[in-house]
RNA sequence: GGAGGGAUGGCGGAGUGGUCAAUCGCAACAGACUGUAACUCUGUCCGGGUUUCCCGUACGUAGGUUCGAAUCCUACUCCCUCCA
């Protein structure tokens, strides 16, 4: 493989923000393999829908392949049924075969917006790890002793405060890397919260006797909007990728200004030195950093949509948000009747979930009709033409008088 | 195998016979402010109703005692600790 100016400056994006890279000198080679090297990444299909945070290592992944490197890109289909207990004292539920096939598919969707499938070798690992014996299992077990496994972290803190653990979550970490062993991986890549799991492939890697031990380079876990917690669906902080343009702006918008940069640097290709020009600007000059969030929501729409998109979703931001406006397309609803009781209606439109909710935001004043609050829950609305209610902050519904 | 402790609203965690739809904190939602930010302040945070009040359901599950149970009893399920 040749090395140019560009895959150097290329080496240079990819290895912003990495976090960990066992061993060292493994970026060298990425630049100087004399054929491709195999990149692995697991995934699991028990959450279907992908958000920026997995964005992070994604992205990089993407710059391997731009190096020439192939992706092996495990659906962990099979350790899907233990469930990572990453993170989580709580057993997952099992999903069934169907479950499995049916995320595994939007998986592939959703990655191969970010990856090359030229450059990606998409493989199930209940393929190999389906069909072990139990012997060739306990054979997998006698690899690690207890003592080294509780030295992950999430084991040991469970154990210390007396959380259960079960046998078989032991065996999560010892499948995740017998994987490395059956794809001959060269590096695994993932987030921090994975580095006993992609260390654990290295070791068994040697155990097995094979001729090399993979690399393993880990990521940062990327805040969700609220700025502290990881980006995670449950968490209810993310910004997914098959969000609407409109939906990522205005999500973007939300995210606490001192997370900006760090968004900027993991997900986009803006360069060290426009990182540090906006840092500059937004700590010394008068530069209101809600403008830079702006052109980070537009980046973040762009990696899935086109500009024009982008734009249209500054556009209609500003008009609902900063002018008070009502947006473009909102949910309309066909009245027959002269009026209707209006908190009837938001239910039946799905605005608010009961009415027991519906009559607290009336009375906290958050429901509208063309501007004007409505304070009463009992409210009979009087139809005519076009009328708007607003519900909170940005839920709209168009009431029109049938004809 | 033996002994003991525990299970409460999205989470943490009070409450140990009536005044408990259940203190408080976090999260969430709404209002004011604003840059749909942050901070701050205020309010809300099971459902239904004839809505300053009434009703239903809810404190692991199923029964029981009682005029009355989250609180007492029995069985069951799950979790934890200690001993072996």
């Amino acid at each position: 493989m040749y090395t140019s100016f560009m895959s150097i400056k290329l080496l240079d994006l990819f290895k912003r923000g990495l976090v960990q890279i066992v061993p060292e000198n493994v970026l060298h080679s990425l630049l100087n393999s004399n054929e491709p090297l195999l990149i692995k990444f697991g995934a699991d299909p028990s959450a279907p829908d992908l958000h920026f945070g997995h964005c992070v290592v994604l992205k990089k992944l993407r710059m391997l392949q731009d190096m020439g490197h192939r992706v092996q890109f495990v659906i962990g289909d099979f350790t899907a049924r233990i469930g990572d207990p990453t993170g989580k004292s709580e057993t997952r539920k099992a999903l069934t075969e169907e479950d499995v096939r049916a995320n595994a598919a939007s998986y592939q969707e959703q990655v191969f917006k970010i990856l090359d499938p030229g450059k990606t070798d998409l493989v199930y690992n209940s393929s190999w790890l389906g069909v072990l014996t139990a012997s060739e299992m306990i054979g997998l077990s006698a690899r690690y002793t207890v003592a080294r496994m509780l030295e992950r972290d999430d084991f040991s803190k469970r154990f210390k405060s007396n959380q259960s653990i079960s046998v078989h979550e032991f065996l999560y970490p010892l499948l995740q890397g017998y994987d490395s062993v059956v794809l001959k991986s060269d590096i695994e890549m993932g987030g921090t919260d994975q580095t006993f799991n992609l260390l654990m492939g290295r070791h068994l890697q040697r155990e097995y006797g094979c001729d090399k031990e993979q690399a393993i380079i880990t990521v940062p876990i990327l805040e969700g909007l609220d700025g502290v917690q990881k980006m995670s669906k449950s968490l209810n902080n993310h910004i997914g990728i098959m969000d609407s343009p409109k939906e990522m702006f205005g999500k973007t918008m939300s995210l606490p200004d001192d997370k900006i940069i760090r968004y900027f640097s993991l997900l986009t290709d803006m360069s060290d030195f426009e990182l540090e020009d906006m840092r500059t600007k937004m700590s010394s000059t008068g530069v209101n950093p809600r403008d830079f969030k702006i052109e980070l929501a537009k980046c973040l729409i762009c990696m899935f949509y086109e500009t024009s998109d982008a734009e249209e979703a500054e556009e209609e931001f500003k008009r609902v948000f900063a002018k008070g406006l009502v947006p473009e397309d909102i949910p309309e609803v066909v009245v027959t009747e002269e009026s209707v009781f209006l908190l009837g209606l938001l239910i039946e439109q799905k605005l608010v979930v009961s009415k027991k909710e519906g009559q607290r935001l009336m009375q906290a004043g958050a429901v509208s009709v063309d501007g004007e609050k409505q304070l009463n829950f009992r409210y009979m609305l009087a139809v005519e033409g076009e009328q708007v209610v607003k519900v909170g902050k940005r839920k709209f519904l168009k009431v029109v008088k049938a004809i």
